[in-house]
RNA sequence: GGCUCCUUAGCUCAGUUGGUUAGAGCACGGGAAUCAUAAUCCCGGUGUCCCCAGUUCAAAUCUGGGAGGAGCCA
């Protein structure tokens, strides 16, 4: 048997200064689903997520708690790691920028930055905001209420005038216009990689890469007064978690490039230009992809600190369920775009997609089975016209959901599972076996089959989406553990008649909680 | 200020290289059915395809201008 295909997927470091939404949740969320879609399909997959836990801020708010930094971090990145059982996530590592291994490998990167010529030491000097992490023009400045400077997001500046190493990120223009023309979908979706494009396009100002201000990061090989500037060292989680510097290693040598960078929208730029920079001048390959997906609102507003409407996942899970949850994220809004959160939305979403389209069409027909069929996978008879055209996009999904998740438009991938979940539904209507189950019962069994059969496709690719419902409804059709890949989707794995089946429960219950509100939820 | 993108049914959106009566889901109304989680199935829209002008035998789809919105950059 030939060796799986490496499958590299990553999500942002998280920075350990933030409290992990639903923000956070959704990034992960999305690669959990490719994650999962991928292994079943037969890949061999690491999907890596982790915290970013050094900088000025860290620094500030571990002082400001009395702690020692690492200890401060200890706390906070429990916060984001706890968010994998919490939502059912498969990531096979969790990073930490606090690890020796980092450190070695930021190290690593950066010499081979300094060997191929691409950093010099200068200085750096311009007005600076710590809670921004950058640096701002004159006029991009704001007067505030005192007359103090502060930058455009209304935070604090202080002139800066220190040390710098450099990187020439002025040299990688047209080495990375090749790269972006390499492929046309290195970056989606397209409207993000125009922005790409057009700002390279504009011409690039070297970077700067370190800092002399504060002491809580990786220093800089040769020159320990100077840390490195965060960008560097959170980029490079991505080759620490695969065993960077050695780049003999196995896991080094399967996994990377990696094959899809997830990020939010607002750290494109590192993700997309800065990096790719960093990982030539290291002569490193490239990452494959790298896809920047929207933001959520909650009920038509942004979230924000001010308004503090941050939906904790935690909150979710308890109120619509966890496969609620996740289905409504990522069939919500088309993957890439930003979307509205809204409890009226979600309760329709759950309501009308899974427990009245999918859990109903599995409910109804395993009753059918049980009440009429002994309880045991029914005995199909010839096949007619009318049957094939059930089972023929059944068996046609796997491919178009292939297509679907290979560009990363998961709800697309959804919406085509669901056609075929629709397409069910009529079919139940117009075979009617409750009626055949007087005039022709050994139809009733073929039709019963069909279905029965149709289910298993469904809910062997809805798993990556809602793993806990899929494995009930593959339970109740009693399909062993060993045949819930996709390879199965196939004559091989078909239902075998006469399997005795356990009684049938739903597993997509409709809504039933408070109305409308957030006052309503929450006594606590 | 420069660049990119968007504006289609009450809501969220599809609409390939311009071509017969512009589509889907949800919501809404009517009907059928009764296996099922009061779920399912069928039927139902006179929508200025943002506005104006142009190209064309023909434009939601191309060109120019305008209005509103989003994003990226400076």
């Amino acid at each position: 048997m030939a060796e799986a295909e490496a499958f590299y997927i990553t999500t942002p470091i998280y920075y350990v200064n933030d409290k992990p939404h639903i923000g956070h949740a959704y990034t992960t969320l999305a690669c959990d689903v490719i994650s999962r879609f991928m292994r079943l399909d037969g890949r061999d997959v690491m999907f890596m997520t982790g915290t970013d836990e050094h900088g000025q801020k860290v620094e500030n708010s571990a002082e400001a708690a009395g702690v020692e930094p690492l200890a401060f971090c200890d706390g906070v990145s429990q916060n984001f790691r706890d968010l994998s059982p919490m939502l059912n996530f498969t990531n096979d590592g969790f990073i930490r920028t606090t690890e020796d291994r980092h450190t070695v490998a930021c190290q690593a990167i950066w010499q081979a930055m300094v060997d191929s010529g691409d950093i010099y030491l200068d200085s750096y000097a311009g007005w600076y905001s710590v809670r921004d992490e950058a640096f701002y023009a004159e006029d991009e400045l704001q007067d505030g209420a005192n007359g103090e400077k502060l930058s455009p997001f209304g935070a604090p500046v202080g002139w800066v005038e220190e040390p710098s190493y450099f990187f020439r990120l002025s040299q990688w223009q047209d080495r990375l216009l090749a790269y972006y023309e390499e492929d046309p979908n290195r970056i989606l979706p397209q409207s993000r990689r125009n922005e790409v494009l057009s700002f390279v396009k504009s011409g690039l100002r070297d970077l700067s890469i370190s800092r002399t201000s504060f002491k809580w990061g990786v220093p800089v090989p040769g020159d320990d007064g100077h840390i490195m500037y965060v960008w560097v060292d959170a980029l490079t989680n991505y080759l620490t978690a695969v065993g960077y510097p050695d780049t003999e290693a196995e896991s080094f040598k399967k996994y990377w490039p990696a094959d899809v960078h997830m990020v939010g929208k607002d750290i494109l730029r590192f993700h997309a230009v800065y990096w790719p920079a960093f990982l030539m001048s290291a002569g490193l390959a490239p990452p494959k992809r790298i896809f920047a997906h929207g933001w959520w609102t909650v009920e038509g507003k942004k979230m924000s600190k001010s308004l503090g409407n941050f939906i904790p996942p935690q909150d979710l899970v308890d109120r619509y369920g966890l496969d609620q949850a996740r289905y409504f994220m990522m069939r919500e809004l088309p993957f890439g775009n930003d979307g509205n959160f809204s409890h009226t939305a979600m309760v329709n979403r759950m309501n009308s997609d899974l427990a009245n389209d999918f859990g109903n069409l599995a409910q109804r027909v395993l009753s059918m089975i049980n009440k009429n069929c002994d309880g045991a996978v029914p005995n199909p008879g010839l096949l007619t016209v009318d049957d094939s055209a059930l089972l023929i996009p059944a068996r046609a999904l796997l491919a178009n959901m292939r297509g679907a998740m290979e560009s990363q438009t998961i709800h697309q991938a959804l919406i085509q599972l669901w056609e075929v979940v629709g397409e069910a539904n009529r079919y139940v209507d117009s075979q009617a076996p409750w009626a055949l189950k007087k005039t022709d019962p050994a139809r009733m069994a073929t039709v019963l089959y069909v279905l029965a059969e149709v289910i298993r496709h469904l809910a062997i690719l809805a798993q990556p989406v809602v793993p806990d419902a899929a494995s009930k409804m593959l339970d109740q059709l009693a399909v062993p553990e060993d045949q819930r890949s996709f390879a199965a989707l196939n004559d091989a794995g078909m239902l075998v008649p006469g399997t005795p089946l356990p009684k049938p429960q739903g597993v997509f219950p409709r809504y039933s909680g408070p109305e409308e509100g957030d006052d309503a939820k929450s006594g606590a």
